[in-house]
DNA sequence: GGGGCCGATCAATCATAGTC
DNA sequence: AGACTATGATTGATCGGCCC
């Protein structure tokens, strides 16, 4: 074999790993959207700027993501119901709101 | 925006049903690199990824320098010259084009990024 | 109708950072 | 310190769409 690496000084060498609330943002999107984990264009911009990262490495992140995750659901268990009971926060406001507004709107 | 679940109907019993969504099963076909012959003419599509060598990396590099976009004439060429297929030549074309913008993309906008940021 | 290109994604792998 | 795991990046190749 010896696929001689001559690819010696790739760019991976140098990894930084995000900052956590980079991560706590990226996994409060994906699990969020669970159903379909594919951010557009324009909520790629937005992640990246809310996470101060590029385009690039938020598509990296969701792609690393999708596949590590459809590939193992069991390891993540724990961490999709960690997100899912923080949205279920904001989710029940929502409700709230609609439950509120239905009475005052349907006798 | 458009949230999700929120769990319209069903009960949701006690956290997250984490159910496996369409996302979660799609399987790739295997790649359809045949090389025929060589040994054994099993007709075993490669199915797996292809290496290259430092030296077609090279050649391709080169040529993509000398030029973006392949003739037909070119891509036969250089596959035989680097014993790869039409289409891995082909394919490696289209993926360079692709890595050229993204850095070209990439290496501007730091720079607009910096001159609006303080 | 078919082949090439684009844009997005997949999937396997690399190399490093982090954890124990 | 050393083995093992988590994770960001790279890349050959696929998928769907579009154009000619």
């Amino acid at each position: 074999v010896m696929i001689l690496r001559s690819r010696f000084l790739d760019a991976r060498r140098k990894r930084r790993n995000f900052s956590k609330q980079a991560t706590e943002i990226l996994n409060e999107y994906f699990y969020s959207h669970l159903s379909n984990p594919y951010p557009s264009e324009e909520a790629k911009e937005e992640l990246a700027k809310k996470c101060s990262i590029t385009v690039s490495q938020v598509s990296n992140w969701f792609g690393n993501k999708r596949i590590r995750y459809k590939k193992n659901i069991g390891k993540f268990q724990e961490e999709a119901n960690l997100y899912a009971a923080k949205t279920a926060v904001t989710a029940a406001h929502a409700v709230a709101a609609a439950v509120q507004n239905n009475q005052t709107n349907s006798p | 925006e458009d949230q999700e679940p929120a769990c319209p109907s069903e009960p949701c019993p006690s956290a997250s049903a984490a159910q496996t969504f369409d996302w979660m099963r799609v399987k790739r076909n295997p790649p359809k690199t045949a090389k025929v012959s060589e040994y054994g003419l099993l007709g075993q599509p490669n199915a797996i990824r292809t290496n290259f060598t430092t030296k077609q990396l090279t050649e391709l590099e080169k040529e993509f320098h000398f030029n973006k976009y392949l003739t037909r004439a070119r891509r036969v060429e250089i596959a035989a010259t680097l014993e790869l297929n039409e289409t891995q030549v082909k394919i490696w074309f289209q993926n360079r084009r692709m890595k050229q913008k993204k850095r070209e993309k990439e290496g501007l906008a730091p720079a607009a990024a910096s001159r609006s940021a303080k």
